[in-house]
Formats: structure tokens, sequence, C-alpha cells
DNA sequence: CCTTGATCTAAAGTCAAGTTGAGGTTATAG
DNA sequence: CTATAACCTCAACTTGACTTTAGATCAAGG
């Protein structure tokens, strides 16, 4: 038998190979507070099904450009003591449709005007719409981390200082 | 006055200024060859007109979610010896539209398989398109680093073991 | 000439997101 | 019952992209 193990419970092996993320990084997760899990007698970690879509979750969202603390403000709204239902999920994801809307139109603006900045042949990138509007953005943290991140330039504005 | 130097060659100051981006950065970008700059008798840096649009594209390309060894790559087929004209940037954009393209469409699937994912009933988002396919790319460095980057799955597909 | 602000270098520090390693325990197939 | 694969913890290391600090030097106005 591959699982002789509580109920409908995974070990982080099994979670590991099911969702292509690391046993380190599941652990790693776990300590950041994003996912959870109960302990077998020996104290192994034992997961719980829904573990999968909210590590899923998680790498998609990082794909969207976001950071941990972001997913885990996002994940906070699902119920940490049910089994999140359908709707608990619905809910997240229609919150987060203009988020990624948002993105999206990030990046198409980014590439149109990148095109049209050269070859239009005023040649001034850095005076564009293309450099300057969102670029408060990167200087909020340190790093990227905040590159593509949606902060809206209002809440920067007055931090262009440095 | 403010400028009692050679004839179009900006400080450290004025580049940073100009570009929204930290003294620190700019030596730092220089440390990783991306920019590069000439010096004053006393050993401070002048740059030349061009390194504004260097830095401009080094910006606009992180927030499209490059790294900074991506970006070095593309700005390797600028020249160093004379300025970039025209023609050199318009080749660099050409270059990276399809990129660009390829950044969004990521984007628009992910957006549209997450609604459809989650309001589908089949709530199966870890076995569904939306996880699955691009996530090869996820274990290839360490980090989210690659994250979007854009690595075609076939690329790593050997590699997912882990 | 002198002062003050801008720069310089080199080294160390930071932060996110993990990975790696050492040393020890658990679970299960045979 | 035992070997062996899978786990455990904790601390240290890694990488990318910078920032900070310290102590020294340069540039330009007065």
């Amino acid at each position: 038998m591959i699982r002789l193990m509580p109920p409908e419970l995974l070990s982080i092996g099994q979670v590991a190979d099911r969702t292509g993320v690391a046993h380190s990084a599941l652990r790693f997760y776990e300590s950041e507070g994003l996912i959870s899990a109960s302990r077998s007698d020996g104290g192994q970690r034992r997961y719980s099904r829904n573990t999968l879509r909210r590590v899923a979750f998680i790498r998609v969202a990082q794909r969207v450009g976001l950071s941990l603390e972001e997913i885990r403000g996002a994940l906070a709204s699902l119920p940490e003591s049910r089994t999140p239902t359908k709707a608990d999920w619905a809910r997240l994801s229609v919150a987060w449709r203009p988020r990624l809307d948002e993105q999206i139109a990030l990046l198409q603006r980014l590439r149109d005007e990148l095109t049209s900045c050269i070859g239009c042949g005023c040649l001034s990138l850095a005076a564009c719409k293309l450099y300057n509007p969102g670029d408060a953005a990167a200087n909020l943290g340190s790093g990227p981390r905040y590159l593509l991140s949606g902060v809206r330039p209002a809440e920067v504005a007055n931090n262009v200082t440095h």
C-alpha cells in the first residue's frame, strides 16, 4: 500500500510531488503562515487535501508577481477552521480579478509604448509615459519586488524623493 | 552655474535625479556591467547622455519581470563604443515584442482560467491548465525570479523531478 | 583659500524566498 | 525485526538587487 494514513491526509512528500513544490519550500510556507498542517503521532506533517489548492494558489499568485506577504493576506480571507468552500474560493477569485486586469493593462501599455516610443523618433524613453508614471512603485521597497505590484502611484507620490 | 562639465556629460547625481534611480543603484548597475561611465580628472563618474536611456530601459525591463542578467544580455546587443542609434534601439525593441506578448498572454490565461477553474465546479486548481503548464519554470532557478520569465516548458521538461 | 555639498571606494548589511546540511527520528516493506 | 526511505529541527548559506556606513577626496561658490 502506498497510504496507510489517516482518512485523507497527505505527507509532505505527497504534497511536494503533487504540487511540484519542494519540501523545503512547503516547510518555509508553513513557517510564514501561508499553509498549515497537523501532525502524526510521530510528529510528521499531515496535510489536509485542501492544502493542495492553497499551494497551487500561492504559486499562481507568485507568477502574477505578488509577494508572499500579499498572498498571505489573500489567503487569510479563507477560513482556517473549516475546509474552504467553493464560495470561499470564488470570493477570493473575484477579489483578484481587478488585480490581474490591472497587471495585464500595465504590460500592454508597456508593450505598446515601448514600440511607439522607440519607433516614433522622439527616442525619449525616459521622458515618456512608458517610464515615468508607475515608476514610483519601483522605489517603494528595496529591490524589484514591487514591480508590477499594482501599487497606485498616488500611494507613493510623496515618496519619490530619494 | 549648474554644469561646468565636459560637453554633454552627467554626474551621478544628475543621472540619479533624472532617472529616479538611486546613486547606489547606478554604481551597482555599473558593477554588474549594465551601464558604464568615464571618469573626471578627479575620478568621479561622468555619464554620457545615452546612459539615461539605458537606465530607463533597465527599469522598464525590470517591470516586465526580467532579471538584471537577462537585461544585461539585451543591452549587450547595443554598441558599447558609439552612441546607440535609433536603429539600434529599434532592433532591441522589436526583439522584445514577442517577449512582452508572451508575458501578456500568460497573464490573460491566468486570469481567465483562475476564474473558470474556480467557478466551474471542478475546483481542481492544481490539476488544471492554470497551474501546471508553465510550472516547470518555477523549478528552474532558486526562488521566484524565473516566474513570468517566459522559459519554455520544453527547456525544463526533464527537470521537474525534484 | 576655505567650506560645503557631491562623489569616491570598499565592505557590510538587508530583504525575500528559499536551499542545504548535520544529526536524529519515524514509517513501512519485506 | 530490521533496513531504508521519508521526515524532523535548527542553523547557516544562497541569490538577486540593492542600501548603508565609514572614512577619504573632489568641485565650485564666496
